[in-house]
DNA sequence: GCATTGGACTTAAACGTTTCAGAACAAGCC
DNA sequence: GGCTTGTTCTGAAACGTTTAAGTCCAATGC
């Protein structure tokens, strides 16, 4: 380590200092051109090359202006979660697509630890990081985090939430979605079918469920989804209350795999097809199949959701969501973009297991 | 409050007014407990928690203290890169939850596009992000981008790179792979064992080499893979200045097809196993020895470097590192925690070719 | 020639926080 | 009583930037 006394940035005033000029003219010279003639704003821009003056810090920009070049994606889990899954891994591409095109920094946070612990805690990242909007993903509706995010006086974006008061909501189409999928198996013949719900609220558990379930959903999809099921239910003649309902404690394969055991267990209305919420419960549903040697799509036919990139490898029937559109959709809305319409179509792609 | 139009954040001001103390003592309340009495403390701080004043901003403490709680990860490629390689996403996981245990957040910088464009193009993220540290991963040694990081004065740190002025290298413990590998094939009864090294000075070609080549070497990884290998060699009573060593022009699979074959060539002396400072080069001799018939590991034993992803599919033996302590070690430079040792564990990871 | 306009640059006041240097006061020591 | 020491709180000056308001001056219109 070389003995460098004072290796502080240089400022606007270093820079206007040797120029003999104000620092005004300096920070314009870098943000309004149109408030000093062109000759002196390349003086300016010169000079601060030589000098290595990379522009205005964030230091004092932030304080003023508030715009920190930066926008934050909170998700309820650890971090890690955002390498593991694979659908996720989808719309983080996607995420970062969007912010690379703008220069736009992308802040994981960390989630807030479940809090017994001593009153006085410091302020946690989600309140003070340094960024001009928040994305939330995978999130109930009913987080208390929202609120705060909300207090901050900035774009917050929930993705697969519902507009609420301060919240944008960004979500797939899944109404229609569902509604594609559900009469896709109707017009193949099957009329009795069987549902793999994710779960509707925060208190979790793999269940029997009802339409009443989905009703008081705190969890946006699964209701929506419902309802397009329902709809293409009630064109064809089917009772939508008729319909056996399975709800899973997670999003996972293992999930899946014990609600179509107990699909598949069923005496009466055993179903021949199966609509599954999520590609991965899917999964899990055709596990259960293979082990009980139950042949898909032959004895049971199978369409889930999302289009994960293992569908395509499984042969999977499922409707896509469009990430990339989702991603794009929320950065333009965290950056104060305008944008249309901030629920992004989805389509169904037919493969072997319907 | 039905009349206050602005939602502006609430202030250390807004929550002094209400108490009639100065501000300096609800600062203090926060980050100082041993400037005040404990009674006036709590009575701040509960009425911050009235107020739903999160605490202090980051706004103002940036620009006074410089201290963001975020630190940052910049990759020469475009940010999407971190979600499609395996290998670096066992990194990112590790950097994460090192990130959350710590509740720090984690800012991905987009990578500064190259720049044919206009002169006065705007900063770069790299240049003004709000982060308390920078993390480099995957650079060259000689990128530019280096240099405006630490312009800025904070602790710069990058993964797999050697020191350098104001840059903190964190690698693995080099020097103990190596000597695992060389033991593990002693063990193995192999007692002509030859080198395959990667480059060791910037003058680069395929050639011969010899253990003065190590001691003249001015990259660092060569020179402290060989210490072990040789430490290996000595134990077991082989000399090290008998032991052939080929080195390679670069870090490339003909680089290393070109050495095995060279190795193949010699009458005395022709080694029944090689160790292969990257698994990159340990692939090429893997090639080699295809083409001419030389079964592994029956005719050729060979241990390669890195744990690339591709080695498990090769069967590759290979020197693991160990990823999450990179990435932990990473982060305690990053914040200025109290850190042993730079250079991480190795483990040597036994597969088909040994 | 005198007011008016507009361009080019400067002045100075924020923005919210931290922290150094006191102030006010009480207690202890000689 | 004067002096030091300590505790608890306050005043005010930074930190680096942006920007509304203002100054200066040359050009224009009459």
């Amino acid at each position: 380590m070389p003995t460098d006394a004072r290796p502080s940035r240089l400022r606007l005033a270093d820079v206007a200092r040797t120029l003999g000029v104000s620092v005004a003219t300096v920070s314009n010279a870098f943000n309004r051109p149109d408030q000093l003639s062109p000759a002196l704003r390349k003086l300016v821009l010169e000079r601060a090359e030589e000098l290595g003056y990379r522009g205005p810090g964030i230091e004092g920009r932030l304080l003023r202006t508030g715009h920190a070049g930066a926008i934050a994606l909170y998700i309820p889990e650890p971090m890690t979660y955002l390498m593991q899954d694979a659908f996720v891994r989808t719309f983080m591409s996607a995420l970062m697509e969007a912010c690379q095109a703008r220069q736009v920094g992308l802040l994981l946070l960390p989630a807030i630890p479940h809090e017994k612990s001593e009153r006085p805690r410091p302020p946690a990242a989600l309140d003070v990081a340094a960024v001009d909007a928040i994305i939330f993903y995978g999130l109930a509706g009913d987080d208390p985090v929202i609120q705060r995010a909300v207090e901050r006086g900035r774009p917050v974006i929930g993705i697969d939430m519902p507009d609420r008061d301060g919240l944008i909501g960004i979500g797939v189409d899944d109404a229609g979605g569902a509604r594609a999928a559900a009469r896709h198996l109707i017009k193949k013949g099957h009329r009795t079918i069987g549902i793999i719900s994710l779960p509707t609220t925060r208190h979790r558990s793999d269940r029997e469920g009802s339409p009443g379930d989905f009703s008081v959903a705190s969890i946006r999809f699964p209701k929506e989804r419902w309802q397009g099921y329902a709809e293409a239910f009630t064109e064809a003649g089917i009772e939508p209350s008729t319909v056996p309902i399975r709800i899973c404690k997670l999003n996972a394969r293992e999930s899946g795999r014990a609600a179509m055991d107990a699909l598949l267990d069923r005496n009466v209305d055993r179903p021949t097809a199966v609509l599954a919420m999520s590609d991965v419960v899917a999964q899990g549903g055709m596990d259960a199949c293979r082990e009980r040697g139950v042949k898909v799509p032959q004895d049971m036919a199978i369409v889930g959701f999302d289009d994960a990139p293992f569908a395509a490898q499984l042969g999977l029937t499922t409707v896509a969501q469009d990430a990339a559109a989702k991603a794009e959709t929320a950065v333009r809305c965290a950056l104060g973009e305008p944008v249309e319409e901030t629920s992004v179509p989805t389509s169904l792609i037919e493969r072997a297991t319907s």
